[in-house]
RNA sequence: CGGGGCGUAGUAUACCGGUAGUAUAUCUGGUUUGGGACCAGACGGACCGGGUUCGAUUCCCGGCGCCCCGACCA
């Protein structure tokens, strides 16, 4: 993409109401425009981002048997009465239309799931099942905090599991633990990400959360450094120990809930009356999980942890784009010829570049501007580049630059 | 929802009971080009409603919006 016709334009300085990392650096660079109040605009550059990081959730939930669906966010009250979440939760966004008809704007989906699910599951043999969606929910957040990572609309994946028995659950329980693992190593984050013993509300001991190290956290967790694990302090009470080798030697920090992870068991299956037939002809309760990521506070999270003073150091994975060419041609005809045929032969090879052919902006600007977006390859073309050998290449994040031939510079992306 | 703070050009800020100045961005023209370069000109602003006052962007009241702390958070 060319840098000139980039929809939005860096900017020097963040609004001053926002006050968080996250989002002062992805407004800044063009990624997010704030509407109101925990809502947000995904601009081009931030959808891009949002897109990668959407297809690494994709793929994993692929391979642990999930299969993509599209539930809608206008959820009939009938359905949440069942429930009795519609008086219950008080932070469910309610609208009514002019025919005077209650919906509920989805803030998660098991009242649309479950009823669905029923339709298609009668026997044991249509178990186990697992359904997923990428989708925007709603929730009524009495206070919309830091930036994307606390909002009141948000992008959400969500996979539901069904299941004969307990026993089943507890194995497709691990292999969500899996393949959250490596979702979060593929974001850039897997190394401050532990998985945390958390509150299991009514029906379980625990639930599980994925918590990401980070001071811009609003929660605390207690880290065993022998197993890689975590307890949130909302049920470590005073003395907290590991709960898997009882190691109280833990280490106390600040972190962001990026996942969680948990057993309904037949909280829903219940109320909607979700039952199989097992091999006897007997009705069962089906018993059901339930797995959460949220997209922009995952986006959100990688910022605040892998950003440094001049902007946002993107994984690889989930960085719009592969590598920023600048072209710094001082109106050198030849300087501009070389750059344009390394952005087309680069375009044609796949790899995704923009392009920072901008004429009468200044060299510091576009490093500053480069920094601030933060690609992971930097490549520079201009006499100086030229005379050296080819193209000066440089990681963010790193400040040493090497010249490699134009030639090569393909070979990097491999 | 309790407490606190703040609303002035796209953004960041200043001053003021007598209708608003600067920077940056944008537009025009020109000079520049290895870390947000420079000159000249132009465009553009007081959240909404009410009150006090000869006069309110400024003071008072109400609303709305935004931020922070707390509570809440399958």
């Amino acid at each position: 993409m060319l840098q000139s016709e980039l929809f939005t334009k860096t900017r020097k300085e963040a609004p001053q109401d926002e006050v968080s990392k996250n989002a002062r650096l992805l407004i800044r660079g063009g990624f997010i425009d704030k509407l109101q109040s925990g809502v947000y605009t995904y601009l081009p550059l931030g959808f891009l981002v949002l897109k990668n990081i959407e297809n690494i959730i994709r793929e994993e939930m692929n391979k642990a048997g999930g299969q993509e669906l599209l539930m809608p966010s206008l959820q009939p009250k009938e359905n949440w009465e069942k429930t009795g979440r519609w008086d219950s939760m008080d932070d469910l966004y309610k609208v009514k239309d002019s025919s005077g008809r209650e919906n509920a704007l989805g803030p998660t989906h098991e009242e649309i799931i479950v009823p669905l699910a029923k339709q298609f599951i009668s026997s044991y043999r249509d178990l186990p099942l697992y359904l997923y969606q990428i989708q925007n929910k709603f929730r009524m957040e009495l206070r919309a905090k830091s930036g994307v990572l606390r909002g009141r609309e948000f992008l959400m994946k969500d996979l539901y599991s069904f299941h004969t028995d307990e026993k089943d659950l507890a194995r497709y329980y691990e292999i969500i633990k899996k393949a959250y693992t490596n979702i979060f190593k593929r974001a850039g984050i897997g190394s401050r990400t532990y998985f945390t013993f958390a509150s299991g509300g009514s029906f379980s001991k625990y639930s599980h959360e994925f918590q990401t190290v980070t001071e811009a956290g609003e929660d605390t967790i207690y880290i065993c450094d022998k197993c890689s694990v975590a307890i949130n302090k909302e049920i470590a009470g005073g003395k907290a120990e590991c709960p898997k080798c009882g190691n109280a030697d833990l280490k106390e920090e600040k972190s962001i809930e990026v996942g969680n992870i948990f057993e309904l068991k037949t909280k829903f299956s219940e109320p909607f009356g979700l039952a199989y037939k097992d091999k006897e002809g007997r009705d069962i309760p089906v018993i059901m999980g339930c797995y959460g990521i949220g997209l922009g506070r995952l986006m959100g999270t990688i910022v605040e942890v892998l950003s440094d003073e001049r902007g946002i150091v993107w994984p690889e994975e989930v960085a719009p784009f592969k590598l920023h060419l600048i072209e710094l041609s001082s109106g050198s005809k030849k300087v501009e010829k070389a750059a344009k045929a390394i952005y087309t032969g680069l375009q044609k090879k796949g790899v995704s570049v923009l392009y920072d052919e901008r004429e009468g902006v200044s060299v510091g600007e576009k490093f500053a501007d480069a920094d601030l977006i933060g690609i992971p390859y930097r490549a520079v073309i201009s006499e100086k580049s030229l005379a050296g050998g080819g193209v000066e290449i440089k990681r963010r994040g790193e400040s040493k630059t090497k010249i490699v031939s134009s030639a090569k510079l393909a070979g990097i992306f491999k």
